[in-house]
DNA sequence: GCATTGACGAAGG
DNA sequence: CCCTTCGCCAATG
């Protein structure tokens, strides 16, 4: 039985994730970090590999690495879809890279 | 139950 | 900047 507002590790990880602004990006440490699991960002992405399907959508694109590159893109429905949304959404991206991560970048330890 | 994998990250060379 | 090593933890074989 589950009870209201049980929420797992994942839909954690897809609360915080849905609320990154358009437009921002943030990385896999930033949001574990938030949750508290602090090292634990392989389970972010681990989330973001079972966000398939979620409803409401989980913009997994908006998810980068520290680096602010698109590890996960290969992961989409195509390599480029990723890139694709990012730029759709105003993130400009080369090389498989956010341009201006750093400005981009949205900590949800902070502004959330 | 152990070994390997992984959409990661930090530190060291 | 590139590469290697280590830590972390769930899923998978």
């Amino acid at each position: 039985m589950k009870k209201s507002g049980d929420y797992s590790f994942f839909e954690n990880v897809y609360d915080v994730v849905r609320q990154i602004p358009k437009g921002r990006v943030t990385s896999y440490g930033a949001v574990a970090k938030y949750l508290g699991s602090g090292k634990s960002a392989r389970m972010v992405g681990w989330a973001m590999n079972a966000a398939h399907g979620q409803i409401p959508p989980v913009p997994a694109q908006r998810v980068v690495n520290s680096k602010g590159v698109l590890s996960g893109k290969n992961h989409f429905a195509s390599p480029t879809f990723m890139q694709e949304l990012l730029e759709a959404e105003g993130v400009s991206v080369k090389d498989d890279t956010v341009v201006n991560f750093e400005k981009k970048f949205w900590n949800p330890a902070v502004e959330l």
